[in-house]
RNA sequence: GGGUUGGUAGUCUAGGUUGGUUAUGACACCUCCUUGACAUGGAGGAGGUCGGCGGUUCAAAUCCGCCCCAACCCA
C-alpha cells in the first residue's frame, strides 16, 4: 500500500498543476511525503498556554496486534476530519499518536510470528524478542497511517512500553497506592490456564461450545426430613442408597464439589435440604444447602457448587462460608485433590472421569448440549476461577462519581451515555490490575520476608524493575528485616493504556516541589476521546476513573463513538466468513480521498457498513473538484482580485449562499455531524455553484464575476480540505499558495456578510429551470438559442444572468400581468391554521371543497358552514394563454412565455 | 433473560425531540442533450405511504402501547 517516496524531492516531484486530468495516484503519495516532511501537523506549542486556542485529541493507541483493518482506517479517518478541521478553526491542534504494546496481544503476536513459546525463554529474552516484532508492525503501521494522510503529529508519539510510559504507569500505581484506593489481597480471581494468568472480567468474552450434559447420581448419605422417604424408589445408587440427580457439564469438577444447592421453592426436593450427600468416585460428604440462586429451568433443579466453576459457586462459596477444595492447578492440570486423575488436563480428566462414572454405576444419562461458556478473548480458552494473590484498584465504593464524572462530558451521539451508565451500575468487582506475564510494566513494589510488608519503590527512581533492582530501604521499616522478595507480576494492559490523556501532557512526579505537574498544562483536559463503542465499557469507563482520581478532573470534554464498520450486507467483517475487506484492498483500486469520502458518510455512532458506490461517488466529486476549478482558473485568473465596488445580483446572490453553507458546514463539523456537513457541501458545490452559478457566469466576463468566482473556489477548497486533503491541497498550491503554505494550516473560513435578494434569485433560478425543461422536452441542446423569452416575475437584476445562461436574445421582463385565462382546479387548505381552529369541522370543509360546494369571496373562502380568511387557503389556478408563443408553467405566481 | 439502537422506494439514506398532508438525497433504472471544465458530465422521468397491529388526535413516518425482525452491550 505505501511506497517509499522518499527519493522524491520537492524539486524532482511534479509541480501542482490545473492541466489535464486529476491523478491521484501520482498526487497523493506526493502530498503525504510533503505534509509529513514540512512537519505541517506539528503541535505549535504556545508561550502563553491557553487552552481555548488549542484543540486536543486523545487518541486510543491501537492494540499492536496485526496488520491496519478497515476499522482502524474508518476511525483514524474520523479522527482527521476533525484534527484538521480545528487545526483551521483554531490555533493549533494536538493529535498524538500511541502504540500499545506492552499487552498479552503484542506477546501473542510475538509468539505466532516467530513461532515460539514464552515459556521456553527468559522473561527479558522474551521481552527482547517482543519489541522487535513490535517495531517491525509499528514501523509498517505507521507508513500505513501517513498513506491515509491521517494529520498526526509524528513528533509526540509514544509506546506504551517505553520507559517513560513505563515510568508514568509506576507513579500511577504509587499514588493510587497512597490514597489508600489499591489492595493486595487473595481471592477468587478470573484465570486463564493457557495464558496462566489472571484476567479481569472484562477480558472475558461468551462462546458457544457444544460438549455433553452428564446426569450423575449423588447418594444421600442423610435426608434433611428424616421422615422423608425417596420420591423415586427406583433412584438408587450402587450400594442401594437413595440417589438424587445432578447434571453437569464439567464432572472434572466433582473433586471440588464443596456442597449441592436446591432452590427454596422446589418441593419436590425439599427433603434434601439440611441434609448431606456423598460425591461420587471422590466420596467427599458435602451438605445439601438452600439458595434462590439455583436455576431451576436447566437441568435437575439440583446444582452442585464447586471451588470454582463458574461466579455463582463463587458467590455461594463466600454467602455459606463452605471450604475451598482446589482440583485444578493455575495451568489448568488436575491436582492432587483429583486422586488417580492428578496430572491430566481438565479435558482429559472430564473424560476419563465420565468413564468411571459409567462402569461404577453413576453415570444416568450423557446427551449433548450447546451452551455458552466464557473464554478469554485473547486466546479463546475457557476460563477457570482460581484463588490467587491480585492487585486491586477499588472502584465499587465510588460509582456514583464515576458515573457523574461521565455525565460531565458531552457524548456523542449523547444515547451512547447510558452504555457507561449501564455498565457502572453493573459493576461487580473491584479492578484486578496485576499479571502473570512476562511483556509487561512491573509492579513496582517488593515484599519484606519478615513481616510481609509492602515496600514501594522511590517516585524518583522510576522506572524500576524489582526483579532486577533493588528496593530503596535497605531494612523494612516496619520490623527492620533485610531481606526482601520482589513482585513478579506486571500490570494490566489496561492500567497504562488508560493514562493516555496523561501520557500525551506529560504528567510528571516533581520529587522537589513533591507534587504532580503537567509539562504541557493547557493540554489537559483533552478536548475530544475518539472511541470505539465496543469499548466504552472498560477502556474508556477505566481511563475515566485513572484520571480522575489522578487529577479530581474528567479527563474529557467530549467523546465521540463511533461504530463498527461493517461489510455491504451490514454485517461484520470476520475471517471465518470471508467478507473482510482489507484497505489495502480498497486503496489500490481508490483515491485515499474517495475512501475519506466514504468514512464521511457515517452518521456518528452508527454501525457503518463499506459501500464501493460511495467510493465510486468520492472519486467522481474529485474529478469535478479538479475540473471546476480548471474552469474557474480560465476565467478568473486573477487569484486575489479586488473586490469591485458594485457586485452584480447573481454574484451577490452566489456569496450570501455561501455565507450560508460556511455557516452550517462550521456547525455540523463543530458538532461531529461529518455525513450532514459532507453531503451539504457536496450539494451546494455540485448543484448550485457547478451546475447553476457556473453555468452562468461562463457566459460572463466581467470583474465582479471573476471576484465571486476566487472567492467562492478558495473558499470551497478550504471547506473541503478536512474530507479530501489530497486533491484540495493540490489545486490549493496551484492556483493560490505562492509561498507553499499547505491549505490545511490555513484560517478557517468565516461568513463575509453579504446580503442578496434570495427571492428574486431563487425566482431567476426557477425561470432557468423552466427554460431549461423547455429545451429539453423539445429535444433542443441546453446551448440552444431563444429568440425571445417574456418574464412574467420579478427577477430583480437578474434578467442578465438568465439570458445569458439560456442563450435568449431578446429577454423581456414585464410586471403586468400576462394575457391568460385563469380556471381553479383546487383549494389547498393550511391544515396547520385550519387545524387547529376548526378542529373536527375540518372534514366537512374538505368535504365541502371537494363537491364544489364552495365560493370566493374577495379574499375569503366560504365552504360548508366555515368562513377562512386569506391565510388558511391557497387557489390553486390552471392558465391558458391567448397571447403569441408558448406559456411554460412554473412554481408559484410566475409565468414565463417563449415566443416561436 | 435485561438493556440499547435500528427497521423509510431495487439498494443505502434524510426527516422523527417542535405531529400538519406533493416524505429528502444518493446509487441503480428509463428518456433526451457533446453547453468556453467535467459523458466519472448535463436536463428530465418512473419508483416508497415510512416493519406489523392497535391507540391518542381534525391530522402520525413523527407521540403512546403491544408484537415481529436485526445488530450490539450486559447477564
Amino acid at each position: 500500500m505505501s511506497t517509499d517516496h522518499a527519493a522524491d524531492t520537492d524539486e524532482e516531484s511534479t509541480p501542482a498543476t490545473l492541466k489535464g486530468d486529476y491523478d491521484p495516484d501520482e498526487v497523493e503519495p506526493k502530498w503525504q511525503d510533503y505534509w509529513v516532511e514540512h512537519d505541517t501537523y506539528a503541535y505549535e506549542e504556545p508561550e502563553m498556554p491557553d487552552a481555548d486556542t488549542q484543540y486536543t485529541i486523545d487518541t486510543p493507541p491501537p492494540t499492536v496486534s496485526g496488520d491496519l483493518h478497515m476499522g482502524h482506517l474508518y476511525q483514524f479517518t474520523l479522527q482527521d476530519f476533525v484534527a484538521r478541521f480545528h487545526r483551521m478553526a483554531d490555533d493549533t491542534t494536538y493529535f498524538p499518536f500511541g502504540y500499545d504494546d506492552n499487552g498479552i496481544a503484542s506477546e501473542r503476536l510475538t509468539e505466532r510470528e516467530l513461532d515460539i513459546r514464552h515459556q521456553d525463554y527468559e522473561r527479558h529474552e522474551f521481552q527482547e524478542k517482543c519489541r522487535e516484532v513490535c517495531a517491525d508492525y509499528e514501523a509498517a503501521f505507521t507508513e500505513s497511517v501517513q498513506s491515509l494522510a491521517i494529520s498526526i503529529d509524528w513528533d509526540n508519539t509514544y509506546k506504551t512500553i517505553e520507559p517513560r510510559v513505563q515510568r508514568l504507569s509506576q507513579l500511577s500505581f504509587l499514588d493510587l497506592y497512597e490514597q489508600g484506593r489499591e489492595y493486595r489481597q487473595r481471592a477468587p480471581t478470573i484465570w486463564c490456564p493457557d495464558c496462566e494468568t489472571a484476567i479481569s472480567q472484562v477480558e472475558q468474552e461468551d462462546k458457544e461450545k457444544g460438549t455433553t450434559f452428564n446426569d450423575i447420581a449423588f447418594e444421600v448419605v442423610e435426608f434433611g426430613d428424616s421422615e422423608a422417604t425417596p420420591d423415586d424408589p427406583d433412584a438408587k445408587g450402587p450400594d442401594d442408597t437413595p440417589t438424587f440427580t445432578i447434571s453437569t457439564t464439567r464432572p472434572e469438577l466433582l473433586p471440588a464439589c464443596v456442597s449441592v444447592f436446591v432452590h427454596p421453592e422446589d418441593d419436590a426436593n425439599q427433603h434434601l435440604v439440611g441434609g448431606t450427600a456423598r460425591v461420587p468416585i471422590f466420596g467427599q460428604e458435602v451438605p445439601i444447602i438452600e439458595d434462590d440462586r439455583v436455576d431451576l429451568e436447566t437441568g435437575s433443579g439440583v446444582v452442585m457448587c464447586c471451588t470454582f466453576g463458574d461466579q455463582t459457586d463463587i458467590e455461594w462459596y463466600q454467602a455459606h462460608d463452605l471450604p475451598l477444595r482446589i482440583a485444578i492447578d493455575e495451568s489448568g492440570t488436575m491436582t492432587d485433590r483429583a486422586g488417580e486423575y492428578e496430572g491430566l488436563s481438565t479435558e482429559d480428566a472430564r473424560e476419563e472421569i465420565i468413564t468411571d462414572l459409567d462402569s461404577q454405576g453413576y453415570l444416568l444419562e450423557s446427551r449433548d448440549h450447546e451452551h455458552a461458556v466464557q473464554v478469554h478473548e485473547r486466546c479463546e480458552h475457557e476460563v477457570e476461577y482460581l484463588v490467587t494473590e491480585q492487585w486491586y484498584i477499588e472502584m465499587l465504593d465510588r460509582t456514583d462519581e464515576y458515573l457523574k464524572a461521565g455525565r460531565e462530558m458531552d457524548w456523542y451521539p449523547e444515547k451512547m451515555f447510558s452504555r457507561y451508565q449501564h455498565w457502572i451500575e453493573g459493576l461487580e468487582w473491584d479492578w484486578c490490575i496485576s499479571r502473570q506475564r512476562d511483556s509487561g510494566i512491573p509492579i513496582p513494589v517488593w515484599y519484606c520476608d519478615e513481616c510481609g510488608d509492602t515496600i514501594l519503590a522511590d517516585k524518583a527512581e522510576l522506572p524500576v524493575d524489582p526483579l532486577a533492582d533493588d528496593p530503596p530501604v535497605e531494612t523494612c521499616p516496619e520490623c527492620g528485616g533485610s531481606e526482601f522478595t520482589p513482585e513478579e507480576d506486571v500490570f494490566d494492559t489496561w492500567a497504562t493504556s488508560s493514562l493516555t490523556p496523561l501520557i500525551n501532557s506529560g504528567w510528571d512526579y516533581d520529587a522537589d516541589a513533591e507534587e504532580f505537574t503537567f509539562d504541557n498544562p493547557e493540554l489537559y483536559p483533552m478536548n475530544l476521546r475518539p472511541q470505539g463503542h465496543d469499548i466504552i465499557s472498560f477502556w474508556l469507563f477505566h481511563t475515566i476513573v485513572k484520571c480522575y482520581e489522578h487529577t479530581g478532573e474528567v479527563p474529557f470534554e467530549s467523546v465521540m463513538v463511533n461504530g463498527m464498520v461493517l461489510d455491504e450486507n451490514r454485517e461484520a467483517m470476520s475471517k471465518s466468513k470471508g467478507n473482510v475487506v482489507s484497505p489495502a484492498e480498497v486503496l489500490d483500486s481508490f483515491p485515499v480521498d474517495a475512501a475519506r469520502y466514504w468514512a464521511a458518510g457515517t452518521s456518528i455512532g452508527d454501525d457503518f457498513p463499506f459501500k464501493e458506490n460511495d467510493l465510486e461517488a468520492g472519486e467522481r466529486l474529485l474529478q469535478k473538484l479538479w475540473n471546476a476549478s480548471k474552469l474557474v482558473d480560465q476565467l478568473a485568473p486573477e487569484t486575489e482580485p479586488a473586490e469591485p465596488d458594485e457586485l452584480a445580483a447573481i454574484d451577490r446572490w452566489l456569496l450570501a449562499s455561501l455565507d450560508d453553507t460556511i455557516e452550517n458546514i462550521t456547525e455540523k463539523l463543530a458538532a461531529y455531524e461529518f455525513s450532514k456537513a459532507r453531503d451539504e457541501l457536496r450539494t451546494f458545490f455540485w448543484s448550485t455553484f457547478c451546475d447553476d452559478y457556473l453555468e452562468i457566469a461562463k457566459q460572463r466576463e466581467d470583474d465582479s464575476a471573476a471576484y465571486a468566482l476566487s472567492v467562492a473556489h478558495r473558499t470551497f477548497l478550504q471547506l473541503f480540505a478536512p474530507f479530501l486533503p489530497h486533491v484540495t491541497e493540490e489545486i490549493w498550491q496551484a492556483r493560490y499558495a505562492g509561498n507553499g503554505d499547505s491549505v490545511h494550516t490555513t484560517d478557517w473560513p468565516e461568513t463575509r456578510g453579504y446580503d442578496a435578494d434570495i427571492a428574486a434569485g431563487e425566482q431567476a433560478m426557477a425561470v432557468i429551470g423552466a427554460l431549461r425543461r423547455y429545451k429539453t422536452e423539445n429535444g433542443l441542446p441546453l446551448n440552444a438559442d431563444l429568440d425571445r423569452v417574456e418574464v412574467f416575475a420579478d427577477v430583480a437584476g437578474f434578467a442578465e444572468a438568465i439570458s445569458g445562461a439560456m442563450h435568449v436574445a431578446d429577454l423581456v421582463v414585464r410586471d403586468d400581468a400576462p394575457e391568460i385565462g385563469t380556471e381553479i382546479v383546487d383549494i389547498d387548505l393550511d391544515y396547520a391554521t385550519i387545524g387547529p381552529k376548526y378542529g373536527d369541522q375540518v372534514g366537512d370543509i374538505e368535504a365541502a371543497i371537494g363537491q364544489g360546494d364552495y365560493e370566493i369571496d374577495g379574499e375569503q373562502l366560504h365552504a360548508g358552514d366555515v368562513t377562512l380568511e386569506a391565510d388558511a387557503f391557497e387557489v390553486r389556478e390552471e392558465h391558458t394563454y391567448a397571447g403569441e408563443g408558448e406559456l411554460l408553467e412554473t412554481e408559484g405566481d410566475l409565468a414565463v412565455v417563449v415566443g416561436d
